[in-house]
DNA sequence: TTGATATCATATTAAATTAATATGATATGT
DNA sequence: ACATATCATATTAATTTAATATGATATCAA
């Protein structure tokens, strides 16, 4: 018997616009530097801790913020990381593209190697970037400084 | 040994908002049928080479169009689909939503159920928030016809 | 100089999802 | 009766996700 011939792909594998917890993991993670920046480096532990999340997988995240140049890392006891921009000069965009990989609701937006043969007739096309572009107007339009705020204005609102 | 204790998951798997083939396909086949509207019933077979999917696939995927009252079914000979409602009646957002489940970006947007238990301390879901509401803005004011309708005008730019 | 501490690096893993293919049953018009 | 189409469900390979596991390397402090 001929054996079965499965899963010969003719589309690419969706890239995930949906944000998955390395993306997540990684706002909150640069949102408790910023904090609990008081100029000396923050341990992963800690931040493990803080945010309950494991400190390995923390580790990970952290290790792809710091070849980015996002963080900046110190080695030995008494060392952790510490920010290289100001919470401003970090857009979520950036952050979550860095970590997601892409924010793309369909791969066939992300480059030209995605492209696919029915861009012709392809009217779709015109959805997914209506919709790649709102969401990146809104994720390039945030900061880390706007997640400090929105924490500030809620921790306010329970001591009123 | 002690048998390694991997992969005791705390987070929910993300549900996914990035567009799937089924949600593409999904919308596909309906402006397929959108646009080859003759009163009689379209079949699947037909729709599958002009979409150049497989046709068991699309399938699957009228099946679950079928039993939401999207389309109606008619079996046998000179059998196939037929859209219930004019293309101006269908949003695209309850197509994506009824094909990919759900379109928001992270799960405890969702429902009750997958409410996580910071929700007190994280301002993160207010970005989600945001960025939930410029989706469901854009695909729940599209309708089939203004898929049509691009279609219709691509098709007269190249002509003219 | 010797630990303790923290980062750095990579391998491994279970569970889930995706995008189909496979197989066959059922209904219906000619 | 028979071809044609829908209907239903099982199976599959590849990939992704969310971690855990293991250990190497650098550095401060005693």
């Amino acid at each position: 018997m001929i054996p079965a011939m499965f899963a010969g792909r003719k589309e690419r594998l969706v890239i995930n616009m949906m944000i998955s917890t390395k993306g997540r993991y990684a706002l909150r993670l640069l949102l408790d530097m910023a904090l609990n920046n008081t100029g000396d480096p923050v341990r992963i532990k800690d931040i493990a801790v803080r945010q309950d999340i494991s400190d390995k997988y923390l580790e990970q995240i952290v290790s792809i913020l710091n070849k980015a140049g996002f963080v900046r890392s110190i080695r030995g006891p008494q060392g952790g990381y510490l920010l290289t921009k100001n919470p401003e000069q970090y857009t979520v965009g950036e952050i979550l593209r860095l970590t997601e990989g892409s924010l793309a609701p369909v791969s066939c937006l992300e480059d030209e190697v995605n492209q696919c043969e029915r861009q012709e007739d392809c009217v779709t096309v015109i959805l997914w970037k209506k919709l790649n572009y709102a969401i990146n107007d809104i994720v390039d339009h945030t900061t880390l400084a706007d997640l400090v705020e929105w924490h500030q204005r809620k921790i306010d609102n329970y001591i009123i």
